[in-house]
DNA sequence: CTGAAAGCGCTAACAC
DNA sequence: GTGTTAGCGCTTTCAG
């Protein structure tokens, strides 16, 4: 077996022996560098480099009381859903924590694995709080009117939001979404343009804020171009076999030569509607997912689907944090991102 | 804007006088309950309730050189390679890790966007190394043949590695890995006991240690089978065209019935090539994936695929990672794990 | 079983 | 510009 009893980091007072100076002008190098002359500076930064020296992270956090950590809650995965824009978004967000100078910790709900009480679902943010261990969260799930926010607000805690209060008018805290109205807008004027008369929607429940903020996407395109909506409009769960059922009822009653959906998972299960037809996505039906999933993109001539932004998602949210750190003073409570929409296959005619 | 100064929180102290007790007494009540009379230790938990103490992290590890941080390395996203698994597998280790008192403390590579360099590929590791940092690492990507474990050995860093050490035969650090062998011939068994006969294999390079394993367990299973396995075989790269066009060229060169693949992402593959056809998969030819991925799921009739136990290998890790830094004696330098065959819709007559 | 003293490595405040 | 002093909150000796 290995020795895994690494040499003990090099220390300041190593560096300010090697140097020939004290603790503190290393620190000083360090952190002001513009307080030394020169050529100590430069002699400290040989030392230090000579050496590989990096400071201890925990006695500058004890000392300045900055951890330089930011908390991100992991969600219990739910395979179905859109959890693969969790990876990407996960991704970009150590990216964007990175150059600002903060790591990602990752964290989970409470004990039990089901989440159940109120107590159990800001346990993990309260326990993190308590002993320190981060500077600041940031919180993804705030469209299941739980009470993270309210109750991270309530403790004065630092964080910054994926979404927008939308249950909550009189929320102070910061924020950063993506237009999803604008989204689908794109993808329904997408197919306008390709020559599409009657564009369904296919969504979720109006009590879902994300999915009536969709489903006015496809509204305001389809009024903006005097297009009728009526019974071209229906409310699922979003499964595939929602989406495949959905879609051909709505085939049978009102005849659409293209379909929006709130989902991926509900485009998909068109697709399923219309192979079973012997209809050919594009050509025949156009079809309009959510998510840029991977699935969006395998599907044979690809899923035509509206894409967040999350790499600007994560520098805005990570943008907030700094300044909501530093107390700066910060233009506007919320930042509100314009998607994107990639074309494929499903919207070629 | 929200004042963000929260209280801060308490210490050792402000449970000692409230408890009326030594600051000392208290640390004993958290981390040697048994040295206290137990109506002390009662007085001290109620304390700690009352006051909803925490220990300060930071603090604890200045003094214990313990952050109870484990580094994990987030390579830079691959949009269509099964990195869904890479999502299912971090939320596995958040709760491994949850249970046995650690976060995780997610990194990334160098400053530059494209891996290039072994200095780069390695910085973020030295980085949370000399600063303390972290624990130990969680080491993912251990097939590219890239210098990490060697490094992270050589510098005496606490690790293990998800993937075995292929290429190192004389590597001694601990790892957990799935058995790909084992999970293709549970496939291939699968379809051979639903009548089939002709099972072919699109794979990937052997040059890929996990590609040539993957081969291994198709070749066992036809092997126990008195299967023959000439021009059965195929290597391509991991895409989906490339899938397709393998899968083509099979169906017309030697008629399998039965087709395994390396991956979901060439399983796929051949499902567009019997879509094109008009062939119906498990029907006409059957269709075993790799990894059980969202697609799997959401394709018509379903992807049969084999699933790996990120679970098992997340806790498996994480005690591996426990016993390694208590210095226990440990019984094996690996964990060979099984995996599991989701059977749907690709492999049903 | 409990208390007193020391110090982990760093930086903020003040002297020189 | 540079060095000295003190202390962040905790745990590890060592006395009592």
């Amino acid at each position: 077996m290995p020795d895994h009893t690494p040499a003990p980091p090099p220390t300041l007072a190593d560096v300010a022996e090697r140097a020939g100076v004290s603790r503190q002008t290393v620190s000083n190098a360090i952190n002001n560098p513009d307080l030394l002359r020169p050529e100590t500076l430069t002699r400290v930064q040989d030392a230090i480099q000579v050496l590989g020296y990096r400071p201890n992270r925990a006695a500058r956090h004890l000392r300045t009381r900055a951890s330089h950590l930011i908390g991100l809650r992991m969600s219990p995965a739910q395979e179905f859903t859109a959890n693969a824009a969790m990876d990407r978004f996960v991704h970009a967000l150590v990216e964007a924590s990175r150059e600002a100078g903060y790591h990602l910790l990752l964290f989970s709900g409470g004990p039990g694995k089901p989440e159940t009480t109120a107590a159990d679902l800001v346990r993990g943010y309260d326990d993190l709080l308590r002993s320190t261990a981060v500077d600041a969260f940031i919180v993804t799930d705030t469209y299941l009117g739980n009470p993270q926010t309210r109750w991270l607000t309530d403790r004065r805690a630092p964080f910054v939001a994926f979404g927008r209060p939308w249950a909550d008018a009189d929320a102070t805290h910061r924020w950063v979404d993506v237009d999803g109205a604008a989204g689908v807008a794109l993808g329904v004027e997408h197919v306008i343009e390709r020559g599409h008369e009657r564009v369904a929607w296919i969504g979720w429940s109006d009590e879902s804020f994300i999915g009536a903020d969709r489903k006015a996407g496809w509204l305001r395109a389809m009024a903006a171009h005097g297009r009728s909506v009526d019974g071209l409009s229906v409310t699922v769960p979003d499964t595939v076999d929602a989406g495949r059922e959905a879609s051909a009822a709505l085939l049978d009653a009102v005849h659409p030569t293209a379909i929006a959906c709130a989902s991926d998972t509900l485009a998909v299960g068109v697709l399923h509607t219309l192979a079973e037809r012997g209809l050919q996505p594009g050509r025949d039906v156009a079809v309009v997912g959510f998510d840029d999933s991977q699935v969006a993109q395998v599907v044979p001539h690809g899923l035509t689907s509206v894409r967040q932004p999350l790499e600007q998602v994560a520098v805005a949210l990570v943008r907030a944090l700094e300044s909501l750190l530093a107390r700066d003073d910060y233009d506007g409570q919320g930042v509100l991102l314009a998607p994107t929409l990639a074309v494929r296959g499903s919207t070629a005619r």
